[in-house]
DNA sequence: GCATTTATTATACACTTGTATAGACATATG
DNA sequence: CATATGTCTATACAAGTGTATAATAAATGC
């Protein structure tokens, strides 16, 4: 399934015919990038403006259009950025799980790597859950679910090495996802010590839904 | 604990002098409740401008200001309020549990009634977790405590009920008031055939859940 | 009745926002 | 070279924002 944004028609016609006209001073990726520099702890993607973004891309206002319908599309384009990027990590991290490091802890340490790291792609994700225009927040849910997807089949795969059944592997894998996502919310404006408090009160949630999901396997068969 | 909007100075002065002056020609109620009527689905509290909220009261907007210092001010007061509301019908509800009705099913069941209410005091809370000033993020994470505790020691009166032990059921009751008020802030935009579906979703997460922490409980002693 | 106190309003200011229009500039094609 | 074409900027406008200041209206205390 194609997440990353498609070349957009114009783009592909020029691949085509060669670029005609003056050449673009500044690309669609730097535009992202500045957006992504006014974000912090009290910005939030759905309070940027277009002038603003354009102020710090070093851009007339007017030029924003020649990359983005609106501020919405590039909203949607950040999300899009952070989560496959972020997809992008945990999918490597976990890779390298095996029978003595659980996927829990594992995932759980690169999430709170991540979490103070300076790309913020986690941050972003985090934040902009439930506000903002429908097509943006379909874009947050559309991430959350590849996130679920993902940790899914890595689930069925790991519990059937260790010999164990889960019942609804899609509930475990939603509901961890969506706990590790709302926990590190919080987590992300607390103290370096409240985070591994934290932390370790989502390790232990984690682990009473897999335990939860083993035992209902075998009752239920 | 007293949580509700404490008793302004000014307030509480005039009730020893008595009023002067010309008298208020709106509450601040009123301006609650102007603000909670221009809410909605694609409208949250963070986007709530000042002037907006002084028209839909019928007040110039400087006479806000003898109200509340800022529209942060009022955001907080909002929130508070739907907290409130909410735990207070909460709580209510579970008054009525008993052994043949379990508290997970009789909270969701009022959780998803309290959804699709036209109070919308849930769609506020469930909105506004992570967007906004510091103080109202605060506001916010308060109300969420404030349902953790209480659900907690209803925990742990029906469980000891049901000759139950739970593993720390301080982190059970927080799993279980994230996890609630994130899958019902998906919930909110669905159809009601998929609510029912998320419902059913939810309702097995904090059967995992529950099911998980009594078995922890019982290996650990 | 008169002065005081307070809530409210009207007016105004400086600022930001999104975007329409028109022109300047740089490049590729004829 | 000239011309077409796409990119960018300058200017401008209407709308909206938060708030400062001064004036008005209503209620109280004497």
């Amino acid at each position: 399934m194609n997440d990353t944004t498609a070349l957009p028609a114009p783009a592909a016609e020029r691949l085509v015919r060669g670029p005609q006209g003056r050449r673009a001073v500044i690309s669609r990726d730097e535009l992202i990038a500045a957006a992504m520099s006014l974000l912090g702890p009290t910005r939030s993607v759905s309070t940027l403006s277009l002038r603003e973004v354009a102020r710090a891309a070093g851009i007339a206002p007017n030029s924003f259009y020649r990359h983005f319908k609106d501020i919405d599309e590039l909203a949607i384009a950040l999300i899009e950025l952070a989560g496959s990027s972020l997809r992008r990590i945990f999918s490597e991290a976990r890779q390298r799980v095996s029978r003595e490091r659980s996927v829990v802890r594992t995932s759980l340490e690169v999430f709170m790597e991540q979490l103070n790291s300076e790309a913020g792609y986690l941050d972003l994700l985090l934040r902009e859950g439930k506000v903002g225009s429908d097509a943006f927040k379909q874009a947050v849910e559309k991430q959350l679910v590849f996130f679920e997807d993902e940790l899914m089949n890595d689930l069925l795969r790991l519990e059937a090495l260790n010999g164990h059944k889960l019942h609804r592997a899609d509930v475990v894998a939603r509901a961890i996802t969506r706990l590790v996502f709302v926990m590190g919310a919080s987590a992300a404006s607390q103290s370096a010590q409240a985070q591994v408090d934290t932390l370790e009160q989502t390790a232990l949630m984690l682990k009473m839904i897999l335990m939860g999901a083993r035992t209902l396997a075998v009752t239920e068969s």
